[in-house]
RNA sequence: GGACCGGUAGUUCAGUUUGGUUAGAACGCCGCCCUGUCACGGCGGAGGUCGCGAGUUCGAGUCUCGUCCGGUCCGCCA
């Protein structure tokens, strides 16, 4: 091509110089007797001026449109006083077109390019080629491969491989709904693409690659939220001979090195925070460290009050109530706590208790609360002396099954401090630490908090004994209230991984069938390993400011995982289905 | 599986509460004018299956029911 500079290159030491360039109509001005282009590449923007002097030339930027793709040739020159554009990098100088060429015409846009108007979901997602040429999402792609290099650089650099591991697995018995391809070769089987490479990392590490790492498409066939698409990449990474404390801080070297490389965010320090305190202070293990608002354990006060929304689960085990302050809470009016309750009512809760501290001297009298009329004196004195009130603190009050309460107080936590804007940093990281290795499920049952490969810091006769209070050597990597990533010491030992399987009632039959080659592998000289995956779209989320997933993603699907695009998933042909055996059931569908 | 928000011009929206003449605005688009703009400006114009289907009514963008699409959340996602 005849493109001699980028647009974005066009600067004053070109000026007198004759230089081709090439890009998109950003926008053009016709003022009749001169036309200005605002030329756009992947660079930058320029301004390309057209005078009537070259009649053809001019004559055909008149008929030029938004988005053509042209190439033109002219002389660099500055612009004349009083005309210059600070806002551009190149609005010091303009280029003087002596000839075009239109590359290629375009109809009119569907929806307009520029930053200044907002688009919907669907038109966006129905052109997405047009959207992708938007600024925002230039720089949200360009950020994420600066990201992965700099991610991969820092992981080749300490001497890891990158290993590509299959998509074309089999299903394993763990968590998510998996994706299934139907086998031609074999009638009935299907594969299942892989929910993670969790069981090819951990055979890796028997077959000697001590340091693997690899950017994982990882699929599962769950509903979609803002920031879960069912397609999306993890950056996976495990390690032979390391124990936990070595995973987590080559983590945290990583990832403050590359926030410092691409972003020059310096994230600090990562505290360490147990499970158990993180559900404590927190109602959740993934908290947003920048909030400065507290559970506060408030049980105990209750224990023998005649409040009966209080004393009956100040008198359950499981149960809790949670006193969480808010100071300056009383910009809150009523109507938000209002809000705030049916907010409240979604995770569960049957109602949101509050205080509102007019005037601490004053006791009782001090106070606003439609509850505090059923709390007799020596209990409300204890409560006020432990919350440490002050004037114009709001006290919420979550009470009942513990999970209601934490996942509810967890929730209003976030919205409280992004109504009265109470984020003290940008950035707070965090790992969380202590994973119990086990809890019940719905149906009382023992189910993974993390996977079944995790090991438990305890030995076997005590993990058979009380399964519950196992701790497990698992770390999550949270940062600002995300889940960047997880990990753990696995089991390399093939009694302790017995005995896991065995509690959650996973028998040799089945485990063989499941997995059989990662038990196999543990029998043949498998060393200790451990290592953890990063959730690479989230982690760009959170770098981009993005609010959905969608916006780090070129080709997304939408909430019910369709593609606007290409229209996928579409219906297969006859003869493809017969040759993979497949017949339609209870579905209307043309044969 | 459930709750909520939205669907009106190419786009973003108003109009729906209280049914009533020809459904508006901005941007975009088309035409004309304009030699220093930079989200150029001026004048004029075109552009609508009010998502779709039933129903109520003399009359439906507006009310009712169903359905489809987009979004947020709960469940789900080890």
């Amino acid at each position: 091509m005849k493109r001699t500079h980028k647009c974005s290159e066009v600067t004053s030491e070109l000026i007198g110089e004759e230089i081709y360039v090439s890009g998109w109509i950003h926008r053009r001005r016709d003022h009749g007797g001169v036309i200005f282009f605002d030329l756009r590449d992947e660079g930058g923007l320029v301004q390309v001026v057209y005078n009537p002097d070259s009649r053809d030339t001019f004559s055909l930027a008149e008929s030029c449109r938004n988005e053509y793709v042209i190439l033109s040739k002219g002389i660099v020159r500055e612009r004349p006083e009083g005309t210059v554009n600070e806002s551009l990098v190149t609005g010091r100088v303009e280029i003087i077109a002596s000839e075009l060429e239109i590359l290629n015409a375009s109809l009119p846009m569907p929806f307009q390019l520029d930053e200044h108007t907002s688009v919907g979901e669907e038109t966006r997602l129905k052109y997405r080629f047009l959207d992708l040429r938007r600024s925002d999402m230039q720089e949200n792609l360009r950020l994420r491969s600066r990201v992965s290099g700099s991610l991969r650089n820092f992981l080749n650099a300490q001497e890891f491989i990158e290993i590509e591991t299959p998509l074309l697995t089999k299903a394993t018995p763990e968590g998510a709904r998996d994706y299934l391809v139907p086998s031609r070769t074999f009638p009935g089987s299907f594969f299942a693409l892989p929910q993670s490479p969790q069981l090819f990392k951990q055979t890796l590490m028997a077959s000697g690659f001590e340091k693997y790492y690899q950017f994982a498409k990882c699929f599962r066939d769950e509903d979609l939220r803002a920031d879960r698409q069912p397609e999306f990449t993890q950056l996976d990474i495990e390690m032979s001979f390391v124990n936990s404390e070595e995973v987590i801080s080559l983590v945290t070297e990583m990832v403050k090195k590359v926030f410092a490389e691409t972003l020059s965010v310096d994230l600090g320090d990562f505290p360490r925070i147990s499970y158990a305190e993180a559900i404590e202070k927190y109602g959740i293990d993934k908290p947003d460290l920048r909030n400065p608002i507290e559970l506060l354990e408030v049980k105990d006060l209750f224990k023998s009050c005649d409040f009966k929304v209080f004393s009956e689960p100040a008198n359950d085990p499981e149960s809790r109530i949670a006193a969480m302050k808010v100071q300056n809470g009383k910009t809150l009016t009523r109507k938000q706590i209002d809000d705030y309750t049916d907010f409240v009512g979604n995770y569960g809760a049957k109602g949101l208790a509050y205080i509102r501290v007019e005037d601490p001297e004053k006791g009782r009298e001090g106070l606003n609360s439609p509850i505090i009329k059923f709390i007799d004196d020596e209990i409300l004195e204890n409560l006020l002396s432990t919350l440490k009130i002050e004037e114009g603190d709001i006290v919420f009050f979550g009470a009942g099954k513990r999970n209601i309460v934490n996942d509810s107080l967890a929730a209003l936590r976030d919205l409280v401090a992004k109504d009265l804007d109470l984020l003290t940093c940008e950035w707070a990281p965090c790992w969380v630490v202590d994973f119990p290795m086990f809890e019940n499920n719905k149906s009382g049952e023992l189910t993974p908090l993390h996977h079944p490969f995790t090991a438990p810091i305890c030995g076997i006769e005590e993990l058979k004994d009380s399964p519950l209070e196992a701790l497990t050597d698992a770390y999550d990597l949270v940062l600002n209230g995300t889940e960047l990533g997880g990990g753990s010491v696995r089991i390399h030992d093939k009694g302790m991984q017995q005995a896991v399987l065995s509690l959650l009632k996973i028998d040799k039959e089945e485990a063989d069938e499941k997995f059989g080659f990662l038990i196999s592998a543990l029998e043949h000289g498998c060393p200790p390993h451990a290592g953890l995956a990063i959730g690479f779209d989230r982690m760009i989320m959170l770098m981009t400011g993005s609010e959905s997933i969608r916006d780090v993603i070129a080709f997304p699907k939408t909430q019910t995982a369709s593609c606007l695009l290409t229209d996928a998933p579409g219906e297969a042909a006859k003869d493809q289905l017969e040759e993979l055996h497949i017949r339609f059931h209870g579905i209307d569908k043309e044969a």
